[in-house]
DNA sequence: CTTGGTTGTCTAGCGGTGCTAGGATCCAAT
DNA sequence: ATTGGATCCTAGCACCGCTAGACAACCAAG
């Protein structure tokens, strides 16, 4: 069945190709910019191409927001793994968390602004997306201090960041004093 | 010149028709629904009498926004007044603050997640947005503790509740433990 | 009382969007 | 060589934000 496997290896290789296509030209021109007729003519096929790989665009905003996850995951991991101490490693997880909000725009917004169509917090979250909450969790988790749960107190940090984030980059905060935010959230939060 | 302003009554008037009818559309089914044909059909008139008042969609969200912080400036004065100590104002606050955004997710996303054209902490930032930080401010100021920048606490704690209120309503977090994760944010960052 | 210009509003339409029905093309199996 | 199925495209739908130009209602000047 050679024949059928090789199809199905150029499927997944248009499908890849529409998930990164999309994320570069939503990187660099916004989303808005993501139109099915753009998206078609970057990859050289017709728009009804598109939607026999995705039920639609709401679906290929959630494959880039998922590969997004995967990568968030690996970055908050290596810049924890690289810190000693506890209070360490969760200022250089909120360091490299918005350092990657800050590079990666658009897929920071397919994550957690956009509607990628993707459920959240529950049993059928995608794999990728409880992975990076578990990378959170295992940095953030030494820190929560007594009687306070591990996976809430992860939460209310990951809030916290996020809203740091989101407001930084709409210009609602003046991004010049990030690094004294970010120290003031971790010295209260964290319990070392 | 009482005809003239007869006229510019009735203008004025039919311009908070206007806003009024959009944020009511926007409540109830969503800012999608909002769109400039269902709005004018509400209002009455025809699509272009929209752009004789505000020169696009965008100006719409933006004076939404405006009225939303107006509200949510005396909510939250309202909630801090009625605590004693700056621990529970700052408690009543925060829970204000997120019961705003609760009750009123439409006009939150005006303020907070669209684009309505508006500037932020700058010189030319519209007053209503000026007075709801100061709103925050006036409370959060007293908890920040020796040493450092009342603004800039007051902008980090804004964020922590920025994020607690997005990523609820988004799906992202379980809403069951959001006042745990209040008291959490209350207790650690607030220095009474 | 009639004109002429201003002001206000509407109809109609432009170029764009996400999405899909239906037809053309190609290739393996008969 | 013919058929049947998969694959892909053309063409189009209903909707979007926005605007040009026609038209009616009004007030001021003659």
């Amino acid at each position: 069945m050679s024949l059928q496997e090789r199809k199905e290896r150029e499927r997944a290789g248009r499908e890849r190709l529409i998930v990164a296509t999309a994320r570069e030209i939503a990187e660099g021109q916004g989303w808005d910019a993501v139109t099915t007729r753009r998206l078609a003519e970057r990859i050289e096929y017709s728009q009804p191409v598109l939607y026999s790989h995705f039920r639609g665009k709401r679906e290929i905003i959630g494959a880039v927001a998922l590969e997004g996850a995967t990568e968030m995951a690996a970055a908050v991991r290596g810049a924890a793994s690289g810190a000693n101490g506890p209070r360490e490693r969760v200022a250089a997880l909120a360091r490299a968390y918005l350092d990657f909000a800050e590079r990666n725009p658009a897929v920071y917004d397919a994550m957690f602004q956009l509607d990628g169509g993707l459920t959240f917090a529950r049993e059928d979250t995608p794999e990728p997306l409880k992975d990076a909450f578990a990378a959170l969790l295992e940095s953030l988790g030494e820190v929560a201090g007594d009687g306070v749960h591990p996976g809430l107190f992860t939460e209310t940090f990951w809030a916290a960041l996020h809203g740091l984030a989101t407001l930084t980059r709409a210009g609602r905060l003046p991004p010049e004093h990030t690094e004294i935010r970010v120290e003031l959230l971790v010295d209260r939060l964290a319990i070392a």
